[in-house]
DNA sequence: CACAACATGAGTAAACAG
DNA sequence: CTGTTTACTCATGTTGTG
């Protein structure tokens, strides 16, 4: 059970990937010469990384370096590199050069020499080389030829060239290379199999302590000491090695996903037909030094996940273009199923790090816009059926007018906004609205058009509406929890601030928009669902079933704000729900034996919903717009762990092992 | 300490102009 | 086609008040 679990978390979090992406990520330091690797804005995990011993101290890196001769620091430093493909005499020379503390110089250096030697080598070893980046063997002898063996940089160029272009047939033509799961599940059999043997030479042992006996375990694994104690830190005293690996893993993945996915050159989302390729991690490096250019137009042309314009997803009510039909990915069936979202507008990589995470899922972007009479762009990954959605009714008002007709009295001609921007967390200060008062006070009638514009910028970015003659004014918290979809005050009262409002509110989704989504779900379930709700906020996800009719049977609410459990926890009651609601108040609490006994007691998730934080992604945070790997951000992981626990528990671990 | 008020741009992509 | 402008964004840090 134990180990079978592992596998699938492995399977889902790319282990393999890490070794690599960590070296990448700490080379991007070439970008960003002094790259400052003491930022209190990185993991803990990270720190203690870079001071372990090593200087390298990536699980799986080691996991490679297990099997190698040597004890000593130098010769695994050796093998790693030898493990890239370069030769060991070049390997030692450049060690003994630079010293083997800083790896990212041995690998630079390595690479300038591997691509300096070049030309002065056989052409036999030229091809070999290229061959040994993952190209084909007949793609690189027709290359070579072309530009001749003097000019590797064109002949680098040509491959990537022929590569990017050959989407149907990519790169693992190359008869030693599968395609990249398989790659994956290769080294991840490796990995396993030596959790196999570790597992079992550590029955012998006779550890002093649990604590003692799990950092042992992970240190057998390759971890280093500081990870595994920051991992039972942040885990607590009764997590599992898997969880605590999960952890690791999952942190590093984070760290690192962000500086190589736009790196990947599959074509996810373009016509639903996966492509994956074998990648060669060093050849990436070296090629992002040196052909920068040419990468960002692959990006653009074949990896970045382009947002709809207009952003309907796949359709929203009274608009044509609709999809009703789409083929999900096998991994991504149910039971359960599931629902996540978070902001469409994150930065470059993040949703196709989000997409592959949930199983290379196409995200749905939908602005709520098409919904009620705010914007709110957002993207959904989740494996619902798509035809015969509904909407809630009564519509809800679709225009400021409509929303708030008492302001039409004031709205000035110029003032063209038919629908407000996104709800945010906070809104304007007192003093912004005198201080246009006052600009629109100075001039009779029409004001000069500087002024018209420093107002409107001002309306649109804090969503100020006219409440008086040259008079604007924010939102009341009762008003935006109506845009939202919720009732009237379920934000209000028990002891919430008005300031806690706006945040709850503003970090909420929005209602009608997720209802459509959710309601092919009505005819499924007419006896009532069972949902696990993770960063269930104010209980977005709760109110959308209720409202479209589906009965809640057992809800487990997953929530770190008390303010925000306690709304949830209040309008359950309100509602005179009949089922019940669990309170959950850390994601990191929901372990496997955790979920293995809730859905022994519910049998089972029917929906598995969660929106996590968007702190570390949302354009609107100045200081720590810090992708994935946020501190806040990178809880989506949680999600992805949770979510596979639950798939994996539900679905038995029998087939697993097969 | 809780709460409120206020000041604080950047990253991205679409729209636009040349 | 390319450089420029415009538009938008589930926020955080600091200070002051009671």
């Amino acid at each position: 059970m134990m180990v079978s679990l592992l596998l699938f978390l492995l399977r889902s979090f790319s282990w393999p990937i890490l070794q690599v992406k960590r070296m990448v990520d700490n080379n991007s330091g070439g970008e960003a010469d002094n790259f400052d690797w003491d930022t209190e804005d990185d993991l803990e995990i990270d720190n203690y990384a870079i001071s372990a011993p090593s200087g390298l101290s990536t699980p799986c890196g080691e996991a490679v370096w297990a099997g190698s001769s040597g004890n000593s620091p130098n010769s695994k430093i050796i093998d790693h590199f030898v493990g890239m493909g370069f030769s060991r005499e070049m390997v030692a020379k450049v060690i003994e050069e630079k010293g083997e503390e800083n790896s990212d110089l041995i690998l630079e250096t390595l690479l300038e020499y591997s691509a300096s030697t070049l030309p002065s080598s056989s052409n036999s070893k030229l091809i070999d080389h290229f061959v040994g980046m993952g190209f084909s063997e007949e793609m690189v002898v027709k290359v070579v030829q072309e530009n001749g063996e003097g000019n590797t940089d064109s002949i680098l160029e040509t491959l990537l060239t022929y590569s990017a272009l050959e989407t149907t047939a990519p790169v693992q033509q190359n008869p030693d290379s599968g395609n990249c799961s398989s790659d994956y599940e290769g080294s991840l059999l490796n990995d396993f199999s030596d959790f196999d043997s570790f597992s079992e030479s550590e029955e012998i042992m006779s550890p002093s302590s649990e604590e003692g006996r799990k950092l042992l375990h992970l240190t057998k694994m390759g971890y280093s000491e500081a990870e595994a104690s920051v991992a039972m830190e942040r885990c607590g005293p009764d997590s599992t090695i898997e969880e605590l690996t999960d952890f690791i893993c999952a942190a590093q993945i984070a760290k690192a996903a962000d500086a190589l996915f736009p790196l990947e050159d599959k074509k996810p989302f373009s016509n639903g037909s996966i492509h994956k390729k074998r990648r060669n991690w060093g050849y990436d490096l070296l090629l992002r030094k040196k052909k920068l250019k040419l990468e960002k137009r692959f990006d653009e042309d074949d990896d970045a996940v382009h947002l709809p314009n207009p952003m309907i997803g796949f359709g929203v009510p009274n608009e044509p273009d609709q999809i009703t039909h789409r083929v999900l990915p096998e991994a991504a069936l149910g039971p359960p199923y599931f629902y996540y979202e978070n902001v469409a507008l994150a930065p470059k990589g993040v949703w196709t790090t989000i997409s592959r995470f949930l199983y290379d899922v196409e995200p749905e972007f939908v602005d709520s816009k098409f919904f009620c009479a705010s914007a709110r762009k957002r993207g959904y990954v989740h494996n619902l059926p798509i035809d015969n959605r509904f909407p809630l009714l009564p519509f809800p008002p679709r225009t400021i007018h409509e929303a708030f007709p008492l302001t039409r009295k004031w709205w000035p001609s110029w003032d063209t906004r038919t629908k407000l921007n996104c709800l945010q967390t906070c809104i304007a200060s007192a003093r912004l609205t005198d201080k246009i008062r006052k600009a629109l006070e100075d001039s009779d009638g029409e004001p000069p058009l500087g002024i018209q514009k420093f107002v409107l910028e001002q309306c649109r970015k804090w969503n100020l509406v006219w409440v008086g003659r040259n008079k604007v004014a924010p939102l009341e918290p009762d008003e935006v929890e109506m845009l939202l979809g919720f009732p009237r005050n379920h934000t209000r009262g028990g002891g919430i601030s008005r300031t806690d409002r706006y945040k709850s509110l503003g970090n909420s989704f929005q209602i009608d928009t997720v209802a459509y989504h959710f309601s092919v779900l009505k005819d499924k379930f007419p006896g009532g669902i069972n949902l696990l709700s993770l960063f269930s906020g104010i209980g977005g996800a709760e109110v959308a079933l209720h409202r479209l009719g589906i009965p809640l049977k057992n809800v487990v609410a997953v929530e770190i704000a008390e303010v925000n459990r306690n709304i949830l926890r209040s309008w359950w009651e309100q509602t005179n729900q009949r089922g019940t609601l669990t309170d959950i108040q850390d994601v990191q609490e929901l372990n496997g034996d955790r979920l293995e006994q809730l859905i022994k007691n519910f049998g089972g998730f029917d929906l598995v919903v969660g929106g996590s934080p968007c702190n570390n992604l949302t354009g609107s945070n100045r200081y720590h717009r810090d992708g994935l790997e946020g501190k806040d951000s990178a809880l989506f992981f949680d999600f992805c762990r949770i979510l596979d626990l639950v798939k994996c528990i539900m679905n038995g671990t029998k087939s697993m092992i097969a």
